[in-house]
DNA sequence: CGAAAGATTGATAAGCATCAAACAGAGTGG
DNA sequence: CCACTCTGTTTGATGCTTATCAATCTTTCG
């Protein structure tokens, strides 16, 4: 049976909640947390559509419950730029201020955990242990976007894929509680276009990369979505990272 | 005469600072001011030093006063991409990490105010309107870097080029109190080299690039670093922006 | 003035985008 | 069950963009 991402869901108790230990709410207490839950509504989105456009009035926040969010900017003739991908815990807009930048988009079936803005502010600035994870959260993510821009700026295109192959198949160990070697398979959740967005390439060189990556030995491919790393060294070494 | 970085300048009050209104010590009040006035260490840097190395220990963190930084990171083979420049009032180092993960350079000679790292922690920790500040200025860097992600992977060389210039020119007028427009004159802060690193193209190419608009009269240069933007219309139009 | 660093310009080649066509798989309806 | 469409993917041919290599020019500073 096919997700009804517009179906709400029963609502849910903080406590049972799965992202409870990583997200904006990790360090809260219990009366904190008690006010969260009386403040929260799930939100559901279906795979493609989007949460908010850029520009648009932000008029919620919150974190990703389960699923896949992209964050995305367009030029003006169209170029499209992926600029972040939000993972359960990840945290979706921005406190103080009343538009967002980007486009967000569900990249899969989405649940988000929302609050309306403005009590949500008045919260946090009343509430030390948020603001702090908050803080923390956007250091990380900050971090995370300047790696990004090395990948962008100076990676060639096989150093892009060989990257963004092992990200997925790191992700996906991580999931699995396993690590990634020699013989790992993993599924790519997304579409090439998707894959060209996020490397700054276009669809035709991320097929060819992959292509001659499979033809090297490198990866062997189950159809087009599934990956299995012949050597995970040489692979690593694509990358082009000093590490 | 040769400002000599290394030299130690006078002790300055934080009262008379130049960025006391746009620092991490933005929104202090009197008797905060004075906690961190008994608590920085000025620092300064000549062009090209570096401040802290990637991996390397960080033992204090402040603000900029005077001058530029950079924030680079290096692959395997040596091709850099720089990922950040902070500006006067804009945030050194990251509270609640230990190390580095980028190069931190001075790009000008550079004068920071510095504060060692643990007592740093320990006065955030009790003082939110710091937090609060620090939380704000790292959700701007952010959209800033997204910004900039959008940059490096979809923008042309040309693109590259008008957005840059524009980004100087602002940062420029801002300090002056003045708005950028058709005859706005501005100093490039940074040799060719900074800003191929800056925008992930060679100097050849930023330099033919800044050659093609002036031949095409966008722009009027007055030695290698003297900008004037004859056509702030016709400049903003090539840089591919949605707005 | 001479050396060194920074900037410009030219010739050439590599890398990736673009345009175009064919292929593969999933779902649909006769 | 098979043609049919739709979407996603692969592969090929070609050309533009930018990197690379190299030489010259300019500015700065000792």
């Amino acid at each position: 049976m096919k997700f009804d991402a517009r179906l709400n869901t029963v609502e849910q108790d903080c406590a049972d909640c799965p992202i409870r230990h990583n997200a904006v709410c990790a360090h809260c207490e219990t009366d904190e947390l008690g006010t969260l839950d009386a403040m929260k509504t799930y939100r559901n989105f279906a795979a493609g559509e989007t949460v908010i456009w850029a520009g648009d009035d932000l008029t919620f926040l919150g974190s990703v419950i389960d699923g896949v969010a992209s964050l995305s900017r367009t030029l003006s003739d169209g170029r499209r730029q992926m600029v972040g991908m939000l993972f359960p815990s990840d945290f979706v807009g921005r406190p103080g201020r009343s538009t967002t930048p980007y486009d967000v988009v569900a990249a899969t079936d989405l649940r988000l955990c929302t609050f309306r803005k403005k009590p949500f502010e008045e919260l946090i600035a009343r509430t030390p242990s948020i603001e702090r994870r908050l803080l923390s959260m956007t250091l990380d993510e900050l971090d995370a976007a300047r790696e990004w821009m090395t990948l962008l700026g100076r990676k060639t295109a096989r150093e892009k894929i060989s990257s963004v192959l092992l990200i997925f198949a790191r992700r996906s160990a991580a999931l699995q509680k396993d690590t990634v070697g020699d013989g790992f398979s993993f599924a790519l959740p997304v579409t090439r276009e998707v894959i060209a967005d996020y490397l700054g390439l276009t669809i035709e060189t991320v097929s060819r990369q992959i292509s001659a990556l499979k033809k090297e030995g490198l990866i062997t491919l189950n159809g087009a979505r599934q990956v299995v790393i012949n050597d995970h060294d040489a692979l690593k070494e694509q990358c082009g990272d000093d590490d």
